[in-house]
Formats: C-alpha cells, structure tokens, sequence
DNA sequence: GCCAACGTTGGC
DNA sequence: GCCAACGTTGGC
C-alpha cells in the first residue's frame, strides 16, 4: 500500500463537499498534469491512503484522509465540452486522462496548516514543502504519512 | 493582487 | 530540437 497528498481548491471542492457525497465518496477528476496522472494511473492501486490537502485557503493545509476506492480509469470530463477541464485531444478510444474514485476515511480534528508542516523536522523532505512544488497529486513516505498523523497530537 | 516556478505551445 | 511567449498554480 502507498501513500498520497491530493491537494483540492475547497472553493471548488473541500473535504465537506465530499462528505456530502453518497457513501462519502467521489471521482477526483479534473488532473490535467502529465506527472499527476502518471501516478494516478501507474501507481495509486484501490486501499492506498492519501492526505486531503486544501490548497488557495487561509491558511493551506491537511485537512483529512482519503482511500483510493476504486483502480484508475479514464476522465470522462475530459470529453465533454461543456466541462471546466474539456480537452478536445483527449479521444473516448484513447483516453488521455485518468483519475480514481476516493472515499473520505478520516476529517481531522484541525487542520494541521502549511507553517506548522514546515517547522516539523520529520518532514523536511516532504515533497509537498519543496520550493516551486505545483504537483496535485504526489507520493508520501510511510515516516511522513505517520508523523503528519502524529501532529494530531491525539 | 503580486509574482515565482513550472508546464505547454508553436515558430523557426 | 531550441526557446520565447504564454498560461496556470498556489503561497503570500
């Protein structure tokens, strides 16, 4: 099992939209990132966990845990016109991106706020702290997944 | 609202 | 294949 940080705008979808959602469950569509979907298609497999991170806030941050509900599959909304994230070159016979359905395991208590990540040493090389870093999908390490779990300080 | 970082596009 | 121009992301 892997683990992931998916960051999501909450002003187009926060972790409450998603607990709105039948059995708190919804596709993460709309990756138009080439590295992004590499991962989500050659990588995330159903049972993977993932941080839910709100990206745009006041301030950004961990807000909760997802699981990866589903295997990857196509972005149907890459085929539709009168989508947001329409792209006319992705073809329904070769499908250019994919995304996977995640289910909403845990919502923190607090959310654990880009600063503090920062001061915490255990996770000076988290990707997700890296200078430039616009990825909205990228990997976690085991240590970082349970020493951002321990800031809960629960 | 600003701007740094990065990705994509397209002319050559 | 290079690279300038442009668009997007996302923190501040």
């Amino acid at each position: 099992m892997r683990y992931w940080l998916m960051k999501t705008e909450p002003e187009s979808f926060s972790i409450d939209d998603l607990a709105a959602e039948p059995d708190a469950t919804a596709c993460w569509d709309g990756v138009r990132n080439y590295q992004a979907r590499n991962m989500m298609r050659d990588e995330m497999r159903p049972g993977d966990r993932a941080f839910l991170y709100h990206s745009n806030a006041k301030p950004p941050g961990i807000v909760g845990t997802v699981r990866i509900a589903s295997e990857p599959y196509p972005d149907h909304t890459a085929f539709d016109p009168e989508e947001p994230h329409f792209d006319p070159k992705s073809d329904p016979d070769a499908p250019r991106w994919f995304m996977v359905d995640v289910a909403l395991e845990r919502r923190f208590t607090r959310k654990i706020g880009l600063p503090e990540l920062r001061e915490n040493p255990a996770l000076r090389g988290m990707q997700l702290l890296r200078k430039g870093n616009r990825l909205s999908v990228m990997p976690v390490s085991e240590d970082e997944w349970r020493s951002v779990l321990a800031m809960l300080g629960e």
